[in-house]
DNA sequence: ATGTATGCAAAGCGTTTGCATCATG
DNA sequence: CATGATGCAAACGCTTTGCATACAT
């Protein structure tokens, strides 16, 4: 994503206003690579900004997201995740904790047969690798998510 | 998935056990290539038993998913959506009224690099084809979720 | 000064759960 | 008849929204 002064020049440009709660944002998500949930951003700037509200990063995230200057992530973890990677890459999800960790892998040769197609207009391709991060294989008995809680579907699912 | 009948032999040997309202949800899934949401699943089985409750309904295909019966899909339409189809395979899902289809695509190329595996155990791969449905690419301004509704999640989600 | 952003609280949606009752094995 | 299933309603987690105030432009 953008530097935090790109970022302002954006949101100014598009007629949307800059405040320090966003800008304390903008800089959460700079270079942050943890595909941080909501929740966990909220957390990142309270730390700065005791005030800020959940509802504030909301409506930021959703925002930049809007704007493309993020991705948001639906990766089945419990919460939405948001990326402010937007280089052309995948992901690797612990299915136990829910880390998320960036793959570059080259998906040139996967496509949909045009006899599968049924008429779709395909724009993207999303590869998701799921299993367990190292942390979460050294024990296979249950233990508590890391970072990122709030697996709350059940445990048994299967995303694939 | 396996045959209602064969349903009911497996619940039995797991200790549970087998009710009307369990067998209407076992034919509702049957050969059914709709991805339903256990929403869907519901109004299915109401037609037939307009008595059954949504627990019933979640019970169920948590227990099915639970034994591997059916595979439950997070693929961002808002909530989760049940395959009775056990083949390896993959998914197309229209961006905007949610259907998904099935996909069978080669994805044996697709791995992670050893050094980009971050210590990770990579247990599947899954692959999601997004774009639009023939019916939603004609009409490129907003119209309704056609039979998969709640999108509750921003438009401009971004799911990759 | 205009209009967007903020904070708070309440509502929304999908899903899970407690409990009393019912019915399967 | 013992245990699991059902139905209802309430609770839950994540996200959105209504509203009055505060602030950026």
């Amino acid at each position: 994503m953008k530097s935090p002064d790109e970022l302002t020049v954006v949101f100014r440009r598009q007629g949307l206003k800059v405040t320090p709660q966003r800008q304390c944002i903008f800089r959460a998500l700079h270079h942050n690579p943890e595909h941080p949930s909501a929740e966990s951003v909220y957390e990142l700037v309270r730390a700065e900004m005791p005030t800020i509200s959940l509802r504030t990063v909301y409506q930021t995230l959703n925002d930049l997201a809007a704007m493309g200057e993020v991705r948001q992530l639906t990766l089945g973890t419990g919460s939405a995740r948001f990326d402010p990677n937007l280089d052309s890459h995948h992901h690797l999800v612990c299915e136990r904790c829910g880390e998320v960790v960036d793959v570059y892998a080259d998906v040139s040769g996967v496509e949909v047969a045009p006899e599968q197609r049924h008429g779709f207009t395909v724009t993207t391709t999303q590869v998701v690798f799921r299993g367990l991060c190292p942390t979460c294989s050294v024990e296979p008995a249950h233990h508590q998510p890391s970072h990122h809680p709030s697996q709350h579907q059940h445990e048994e699912t299967i995303h694939a």
